[in-house]
Order: structure tokens, then C-alpha cells, then sequence
RNA sequence: GGGCCUAUAGCUCAGCCUGGUUAGAGCGCAUCCCUGAUAAGGAUGAGGUCGUUAGUUCAAAUCUAACUAGGCCCA
């Protein structure tokens, strides 16, 4: 016998009962190990950092991470779900000096690093518990115990091979990178630290000249090259003067002096009385030397220093369109000189910001104490052309507050440029959900990567495995294994953190290494996740093999430069193969006020007291439902997970409630159910909603294997409409008839509602996995079982049956009219009807309402009256049919015609326009032009484009028909000639 | 400054690819009905210069271009 249920439900608590169950019966594990000899569906969990606790981008990442593999798990593939983290880099570093109050590098080395990178794994773990607590809430299925950690000394050994198989294909090398830097903290920043606090200050704004150091095209030796800069301090640094290829300047003279500013810069000479001697291309000047206002680097000039080069990023917004290059101090000045070939760096900055001895004069000065020192040497060498201040926004340093100045620091690089070609090539392979991210925006970055910068001037990540020769740094050793490491040290390794390996030291051949101090980037670690979660290629080797690439992953937007990018970069460079088949890329997600949800503006709920209050599916459906799963921002709102609760959750819970109260009132068995007819000998009503739940099956099958999530929760909607509004509704009866009559008919309606509950709830497990084995669990009689161990449902189509499934739709159509009448009417909805006149607007719908009616089938029509109960007909209540006329003038004065004539006419007049080019090649442009031509002035409605008639491409003669359409075919079709009405008339009437 | 995305009813979004109907849905709002699935259910109605401008076309929410605003990422 079945259970009654209470139609009042508490999610959250029911939800807790079914997690706790779960518990019980071990029931994530059994589903994975009723797999275990199946085939392999491969998921990679992006590791998240485990800072704070998840927020909503989090969570829905969770969530789509939870569908798709139960949704392949039901299908039956083995779906290995391994939790991941990220646990290394800057911003468990930034939690833990916060701790213990340490401010910079200097502090942390004083500190001593064991003891800070300790606190480092302390903290990651304390973080972790709460994500268990929340992913637990919203219904997620991964293995939390057998998990994997960036920090875990076999994920770091996999991502030393993956390292030293980098450094084999010669794809690692060492050079600089111009990096936000804090003098105060002796340490460079990532770009986000250096956004954290721009202040708007007044620097000096100066114009200062470099003289040409000879003739060259239109130059002159002693010309003199104005240029703009608000850093003089950089001006010691100077090695180049960049110009724009494409820009014109102009010579001029002013007091007896040549100078050379862009022609459209000149507005910045206003004040002085100056005359154009001539003008000349950028080109022209490439390649012209100079004098440096200090000559301390003159020994650069031999290797292409202090010449005029192009630079992309010369402009004539302001300044004097020449620019001076300080490749040290400025990234766009490093590409500039490298682009033109010219491979010099100078830098006389100390890492504590100041000027060393390179310059006697400057020397042991801060950088912007030299400002004003440079500047008065400037004007007594002549140099300085004029001098102002100027307010602008700069960088400081968030944590000292001392101005950040940009710095060339020792970087390794991966040789991303070298595959790039290569990457683009095989992200075609990817299937990228919505696609535009992956055809568009992901490719478009591929294709213009750069070198990515993989080491970072930090502490707590995976160390970079190059030991460097004390004598020559230029002599260096890769270590791609513990086992290497122990060979060459003679020590035992336990651990692969700095402060275990920075102390070793090898000895080989009588030369001494020692380790370049810096550790990875920690999204190299995450781009190396496949191998490391594995061991790859210590251990696990086959079981690797089998799933790489990744069947599925799914992250949000932002990780197009990140996860996706570095996945590939790695995949691409080892294996030259993609490093997953299929991406769902999701939106970002805001506050309902279309901001950013910001912690300190409140501007959102809580995360968990919100799933305390709706429950986990009601989230899991409300963000399934919405444009993050396009790729769309989404406003998180309270209200939308409100009414997803109300719209799918209630009413699928009410059906089922429905169920089991008349179900137990009977004392329906599952034994009962049993003697219900063959789904063929039951009545129309029961036969339709077992039509439509296999066409609903069939269209998620087609979604879901596609990864069209956001194409799956509509049509699982509308079903939930038709089950609640259309069939239990229309049916009640059925189920509340005596024992003794009609027995088999109620058992065949409670037959159906079971079915089709089971198999509804199997297919929306996936999304709803809480509710869907609530409800399964009071339809079975099975113990310790669960929905998430059945098959996914799979379309009969021997049970599809699309005429009925239209005549229903028509019935229901004819029932809205009905009770739309009564509104207007204002006849009450139970007041018995002598009759209803139907009048069809089309032929279609007079023959299903034929084979509704008038077949002489008893039980067709019986059932036709029991749905046509819920518009309160009576059962005596007549319905008439009477035909439809089709002159055309009725086609516009009846709406329902009208609208189904323009579905159509599109396609009739393509057929017109086809058969009339084949059957009278004479027929071109004119005769159609003839056609609007003859009524103007009611439609124009034959339309096709002059140049496809002329040169007789029918299949682009797509002549479609506008408004008085019908009338516009005859007499169109008559313009044309009498077998062009035939064709109108079969082609148009064979559709309507 | 660059790449990509978005702009349609008070709100959230369909429709656009493949031009041609009287531009749809849900929520909200108003009015009414039901009260034997009731923290429900149903009906009706009001509400739209389809971001702006130009172009292509007999015809543009739909195609093209420019612009404006917002988002994400990168400089």
C-alpha cells in the first residue's frame, strides 16, 4: 500500500532527511561502484581557492558540476567525481599574513618561511569545511575524502614532470617581465594588488629634448627630439624614443633651433613663434640616433641602443607623438625595443627603489626624490624644455602606501607563442556551450597569446624545479621527480615546499646548484590538474589515459583566461590534444541591483541561509533556469528561487501528494497496479500524457547530451503544467470513483499517474535530486534503494503518438475558448451547456476533432468529455463542428486563419516561385514585379529580389507574402498563369 | 585602447541565425472565478517609439554600418 503524504512540505527539512538517507545507504558510492566495469565518462573538477566560503558563482558551478555527471552517470557511464583545490598562491598568503600580522616579504623571511608556509596548509584546511557543509546543501555528489590538493606532494611531483617535460621541448625560458613593484615591500605585485589603491597625485609633467646624434633622411645632426614624460626618473633608463610608423611630424624651427614634434602636437608649441621647415612619415625617422641625456649607458650603443623606433602604443592624444622608452620601467617600452629588435635593458634601481652607483650624481636617492635632482640636471645639460605639474590617478601600494613604480624582474616564461597556432587549431575539436565563447572569444585568445609568466617572487606554491650553477647561471639542471631529486641530494624528500628544498643543495661533477628561489604561478598547477590528480606519470598511468581528454568540465566566464586557458596551453604543449571534449561556460552572477554582490553592501542573501529557507533544488532549478547558463549575467534574485519553488517543486509535489492520498484512501497496491491494462487499450487521456512524457524524454535526452542545460528546464516545465493542470485535473474523477464501478478504468488511471511519475521523476533527477527521490521512494517498495542508481528514461517511440498529442492541444484550446466565452458572457463555469458550436479555422483541425468525435468510438468520445469536464461542460452539451469557409476574405477577418495562413504562405510562395521557374523559364523579375505592381495599393506581396530572378536562382527566389495574403496568392497566381494556381491551390490548401 | 557579449512590457527573458502574421511567455499589477491537490488553482485585462541613427530591401525587432549604455576579460 502506498504512503499518505502531508501536501504541506519543508524542503529544506525534506532535504535533509534524503541527505541523511544518502548517508545511510552509502548511496553516492554505490551509484559510482554499480559503474565501476562500465565505461568511463571523464569530469574534472576546476579546483577553487578555498578563501572564505562559496558564493553563488561557486554554487552554480557546483550545481551544473553535479547534473551533467548524474545525468551520465544514469545513462550508464562510470563518472569519478574527485573534489579539487586549489590551495596554493597569493590569496591563502594574503589570509595568513593578515593572521599573524605580517606586512611584506621581509617580514615573512624574518618570520622564517617553514613556519609561514605551515600556516599557510593550516589555514587551507580549517577553510574546507564549510564548503563540504554548503555543497552538501545544494544536493552535489563528489568525493570530498578521496580528493585531491594542489599542495599534496604527488599533484606536486606531476607537476614537475609536467615542467621538466616543457623544459625538454625547449618550450621554458628565462627572461624579464616589467611588473608592478613596491619598493616599500621590496616585492612585485599581481596586477590586481596594483588596482587596489589608485590615488590621484600631482606628478611633474616636463618636456625634455634629446639631440640627433647625426644626419639621417630629414634629420639633421643637432635636431633636436621633443618629448613628454611625467617620470623623469625614469629618463636615466632611457634607451629609445618611440614613434608611430603611421604618424606625421614635422620639423620646426624655433630660435634658431631644429626640433621634432608631431605634426599634430604642434598646439604645443602655441606659445612660441615657430615655422615648419618640413614634414615626414614616422617611417622615416626609424632607425635615427641619438645623444642620451646621460652618458653612463653610451656603451650600449654598439647593440642598437638610442635610436628612433616604432611603438603601437605612440599616440598624439597628448604629449609631442615621441615618446621616451625605458624598457626596465615600462612594459609597453620592453615590447617596443624587443619588437624592434633591439635586446638592451638597463636598470640602475635597486630592489629597494633606489639608484645605485651606475650614477655617481644620483646615487643611494629614492626614485621619486630624484625626480627634482634629474630635472635640475636636465636644465643645466640644456636638456629640459619646460617644466609643470599635473594631476593624474597612480598606483600605490596597498599595504605601505608608497607609490608603485613598474620594474623589470627575472621571470620564467612557457613559450606559449610557439603552439598558438596549433592550440587555435584544436579548440576547434572542443564542443563550447554557448558556442560563441569558444568560436569567438576563447579562440580570439589563443590566437593572440603571449608568453605566459609562470614564476612568482612568493612563498607558499609549487617550487620551480631549476637548480642553478653558483659559478654560471647560464649551467642549469631540471628536476622532474622525487626520485631525481634524492639521487642527485643524497636526502631524503618528504616534502617539495620551499622551505624543505631551499636549503639543498646538489653537488655534481665538483660544480654546485642551488634552486632559483622562485615558486609557479598557481594556475600552472591548476592547467596540470589532469596529471596531478592522477599522479600522472608515476602511478595510474592507464587509468589517466582512458580519461584524457575530459569528457566535461564547467566553469564561469572569467576562467577563459584562466582554468580553460592554462588546461589547454598544457595539453597542447604535452600532448597535443585538447584537454576537454565539452565546456559549459557560465555568466557571471550579481545582485538583483545589477551590481557586483559586494560582501560589505549586503547587497545579496546569504548563500546558506537561503538554502535553509527554499532548499537546494529550488536554487539548483531557479539558476538552471536562467542566462547564466548562456553565458549571461545573471541578477541573483530572492523572489526568482521563490517562484521556481512555487511554479516546479509545489506543484510536482502536490501531483504526487495527489497520488498517494487517493491511492492509500483506496488501498491501491503495487500488486493493483499490475492488473492495469497495456498502455494501447487505455483510454485517450492516459495514452496522451504517456505520448507527451516520451516526447518530453526525447527532446532532454537530445538536450542534455548536447550540454544544453539552459533548453531543459522549459519543456520539463510544461510537462509539469500538463501533468498538474491537464491530466490530474481532467481526470480526478477517475480516481475518486466507488469500488465496484469501472474498476479497471481507475486502476488504469492510478497505473498511468504511477508510471508517468516514475519516469518524470527519473528525468529530473539530474536536475532535482532531492525531491525526485523523495517522491520515487513513495512510489517503490523497494528498501535502501535510490532514483540516482535507476537508467535514465529513453523515448519509446512506439508510445508517441504527435496526432493525439495535437488533438489534446486543440481540445485544450477549445477549452480555454470555452471558458473565455463564459468570462464574457458572464456565465458561471459550472452552469450546464445545451451545446457548443467549434468552428475549426482550419482543415487540420476539423479532422482531429473529427477523430475526437465522430469516429463512432465510444470511449474516444467519452474521454473527449471528461477533458472537456474541466471547462465544465456537460456531458450532455453538444458539440457542433461545422466547416470552415476558405474564401479568402475570411482569412482576414479570422484571426486563427490569418496567423496560420502566414506560417504557411512563406513556404507556398518559395514553391510558387520554384515550379514557376521550372515550368516557365520566361518568368523573371518582371512578371513578379508585375505582381506587387498590380496591387499596390493593397499589399505588396510577392516579392523577390531583382538580381536572383535575372540570373535564375530559384532556390534564392525566396518570395514570401505579407499581409491580404491569401487574396494575393490568387490573384497573383492569376498574373502567372493557370498552373500556378493549381499549385496555390494544392500546396496551399495540402497545408492549411 | 582591444576582444567578446547584452540592449524587446514595470521586472526576468523568448523571437533575430533563415527579413514578410496583429512582436510572445512568466512574474508583478487590476478585475473576477474556484475552494473535495488549498503555504494552491483558474480566467480576463491593462501594459511595448523592439537602445539611437543611417543604410540595404517592395518589406527590418530580424541583415549591414556607426553610435550610446551596461557586463566580462585583457591592456
Amino acid at each position: 500500500m502506498f504512503k499518505r503524504v502531508e501536501n504541506n512540505i519543508n524542503l529544506a527539512q525534506v532535504e535533509n532527511e534524503i541527505s541523511n538517507y544518502w548517508d545511510e545507504i552509502d548511496a553516492f558510492q554505490t551509484s559510482l561502484n554499480n559503474r565501476k566495469n562500465d565505461k568511463i565518462f571523464r569530469f574534472y573538477d576546476g579546483p577553487p581557492f578555498p578563501t572564505g566560503s562559496p558564493h553563488y558563482g561557486n554554487l552554480l558551478a557546483g550545481v551544473i558540476k553535479d547534473i551533467v555527471p548524474r545525468y551520465w552517470t544514469m545513462r550508464g557511464y562510470y563518472v569519478e567525481r574527485r573534489f579539487g583545490w586549489d590551495v596554493h598562491g597569493l590569496p591563502i598568503e594574503m589570509e595568513v599574513q593578515k593572521n599573524l600580522n605580517l606586512e611584506d616579504p621581509q617580514q615573512i623571511d624574518e618570520y622564517g618561511i617553514g613556519k609561514f608556509n605551515e600556516a599557510c596548509r593550516t589555514q587551507v584546511q580549517t577553510n574546507t569545511e564549510n564548503w563540504e557543509k554548503i555543497t552538501r546543501k545544494i544536493g552535489r555528489w563528489v568525493d570530498f575524502e578521496n580528493d585531491y590538493k594542489t599542495m599534496d606532494i604527488d599533484f606536486m611531483e606531476s607537476v614537475w614532470w609536467v615542467f621538466k617535460e616543457l623544459w625538454e621541448k625547449d618550450l621554458i625560458y628565462q627572461d624579464y617581465k616589467v611588473l608592478p613593484y613596491s619598493w616599500a615591500a621590496s616585492t612585485p605585485l599581481s596586477n590586481f594588488e596594483a588596482n587596489m589603491d589608485y590615488r590621484d597625485v600631482e606628478d611633474p609633467s616636463i618636456y625634455f629634448t634629446l639631440i640627433a646624434r647625426e644626419d639621417f633622411n630629414s634629420v639633421k645632426k643637432g635636431d633636436k627630439f621633443l618629448i613628454w614624460t611625467t617620470t623623469p626618473w625614469c629618463i636615466p633608463g632611457n634607451l629609445a624614443i618611440a614613434i608611430g610608423k603611421d604618424i606625421d611630424y614635422s620639423r620646426v624651427s624655433m630660435n634658431d633651433e631644429f626640433y621634432w614634434i608631431a605634426t599634430q602636437r604642434l598646439q604645443e608649441l602655441d606659445e612660441f613663434e615657430v615655422e615648419i621647415i618640413s614634414s615626414c612619415d614616422g617611417n622615416e625617422l626609424i632607425g635615427t640616433s641619438y645623444i642620451p641625456a646621460y652618458n653612463e649607458y653610451e656603451n650600449l650603443y654598439s647593440d642598437g641602443a638610442f635610436r628612433l623606433i616604432h611603438s603601437d602604443d605612440t599616440n598624439t592624444d597628448s604629449g609631442s607623438g615621441l615618446v621616451s622608452q625605458a624598457p626596465a620601467y615600462g612594459e609597453s617600452d620592453f615590447y617596443a625595443l624587443k619588437n624592434s629588435g633591439i635586446d638592451v635593458i638597463a636598470d640602475p634601481v635597486t630592489l629597494s627603489g633606489k639608484f645605485d652607483n651606475t650614477f655617481k650624481e644620483l646615487e643611494g636617492l629614492n626614485v621619486k626624490d630624484a625626480d627634482s635632482v634629474i630635472m635640475t640636471q636636465l636644465k643645466e645639460r640644456g636638456n629640459l624644455f619646460s617644466q609643470k605639474t599635473e594631476m593624474h590617478s597612480y598606483p600605490f601600494c596597498w599595504r605601505t602606501g608608497t607609490p608603485l613604480i613598474y620594474k623589470a624582474i627575472p621571470t620564467w616564461f612557457v613559450n606559449v607563442e610557439k603552439i598558438r597556432e596549433r592550440m587555435v587549431e584544436l579548440n576547434k575539436e572542443t564542443h563550447w556551450v554557448p558556442g560563441f565563447i569558444g568560436e569567438k572569444r576563447f579562440s580570439n585568445w589563443l590566437g593572440n597569446a603571449r608568453d605566459w609568466a609562470i614564476s612568482r617572487n612568493r612563498y607558499w606554491g609549487s617550487c620551480i624545479p631549476v637548480w642553478i650553477n653558483v659559478d654560471d647561471p647560464d649551467d642549469k639542471l631540471c628536476i622532474g621527480s622525487v626520485e631525481e631529486l634524492k639521487n642527485l641530494t643524497g636526502k631524503e624528500i618528504t616534502d617539495l615546499h620551499r622551505h624543505y628544498l631551499d636549503d639543498l643543495i646538489i653537488e655534481k661533477e665538483g660544480k654546485t646548484y642551488k634552486r632559483t628561489s622562485e615558486v609557479l604561478d598557481c594556475w600552472f598547477e591548476s592547467g596540470a590538474m589532469p596529471y596531478g590528480q592522477q599522479h600522472y606519470p608515476f602511478e595510474n598511468e592507464e587509468l589517466f589515459k582512458q580519461g584524457f581528454p575530459a569528457d566535461f568540465i564547467a566553469e564561469g566566464l572569467d576562467q577563459t583566461r584562466g582554468w580553460f586557458y592554462t588546461l589547454t596551453v598544457l595539453a597542447v604543449a604535452l600532448f597535443d590534444s585538447v584537454a576537454f571534449k565539452n565546456c559549459i561556460t557560465t555568466g557571471m552572477i550579481l545582485a538583483e541591483d545589477g551590481r557586483k554582490m559586494s560582501k560589505s553592501l549586503k547587497n545579496y542573501p546569504d548563500p546558506e541561509e537561503l538554502l535553509n529557507e527554499y532548499g537546494g533544488d529550488s536554487l539548483r532549478a531557479y539558476l538552471i533556469d536562467s542566462p547564466v547558463v548562456r553565458g549571461e549575467p545573471l541578477k541573483f534574485s530572492e523572489e526568482g528561487v521563490k517562484l521556481v519553488t512555487r511554479n516546479i517543486i509545489l506543484p510536482l509535489w502536490n501531483s504526487y501528494s495527489f497520488f498517494s492520498t487517493y491511492a492509500n484512501a483506496d488501498e491501491i497496491t503495487n500488486e493493483d497496479l499490475m492488473k492495469a491494462l497495456p498502455v494501447e487499450e487505455r483510454s485517450l487521456m492516459d495514452r496522451w500524457i504517456i505520448s507527451s512524457l516520451q516526447s518530453l524524454i526525447k527532446t532532454v535526452n537530445e538536450k542534455m547530451e548536447n550540454y544544453y542545460l539552459y533548453e531543459v528546464i522549459p519543456p520539463l516545465m510544461n510537462f509539469v503544467d500538463e501533468l498538474t493542470n491537464w491530466y490530474v485535473r481532467s481526470n480526478r474523477k477517475r480516481f475518486w470513483k466507488e469500488k465496484g464501478i469501472d474498476d479497471i478504468d481507475k486502476i488504469n488511471a492510478f497505473k498511468t499517474l504511477h508510471e508517468v511519475l516514475i519516469e518524470f521523476n527519473k528525468a529530473m533527477a539530474p536536475v532535482l535530486p532531492f525531491i525526485c527521490e523523495k517522491i520515487y521512494q513513495g512510489l517503490i517498495d523497494e528498501d535502501k534503494t535510490s532514483i540516482h542508481y535507476c537508467n535514465y528514461p529513453e523515448s519509446n517511440p512506439n508510445l508517441i503518438d504527435k496526432d493525439l498529442e495535437e488533438s489534446v492541444e486543440l481540445a485544450k484550446k477549445i477549452i480555454k475558448s470555452v471558458r473565455n466565452l463564459r468570462v464574457k458572457l458572464k456565465l458561471p463555469n459550472k452552469q450546464p451547456l445545451n451545446s457548443v458550436t467549434v468552428i475549426p479555422s482550419y482543415t487540420k483541425s476539423e479532422w482531429y476533432l473529427r477523430s475526437l468525435n465522430a469516429d463512432g468510438l465510444n470511449q474516444l468520445e467519452k474521454d473527449f468529455y471528461n477533458f472537456a469536464n474541466a471547462a465544465a461542460l456537460s456531458t450532455k452539451c453538444e458539440i457542433k463542428i461545422t466547416s470552415p469557409d476558405y474564401r479568402y476574405e475570411e482569412i482576414n477577418n479570422n484571426e486563427t486563419l490569418y496567423k496560420l495562413f502566414m506560417e504557411n504562405a512563406k513556404d507556398v510562395g518559395r514553391e510558387m516561385i520554384l515550379q514557376a521557374d521550372a515550368t516557365n523559364p520566361g518568368l523573371g523579375s518582371t512578371d513578379m514585379g508585375n505582381v506587387s505592381q498590380i496591387f499596390p495599393s493593397i499589399h505588396p506581396m510577392l516579392g523577390i529580389g531583382e538580381k536572383e530572378a535575372v540570373n535564375h536562382q530559384p532556390e534564392y527566389a525566396a518570395a514570401t507574402l505579407t499581409e491580404g495574403g491569401h487574396k494575393a496568392i490568387y490573384d497573383g497566381a492569376y498574373a502567372m498563369g493557370a498552373s500556378i494556381i493549381d499549385l496555390a491551390e494544392k500546396s496551399l490548401w495540402d497545408k492549411l
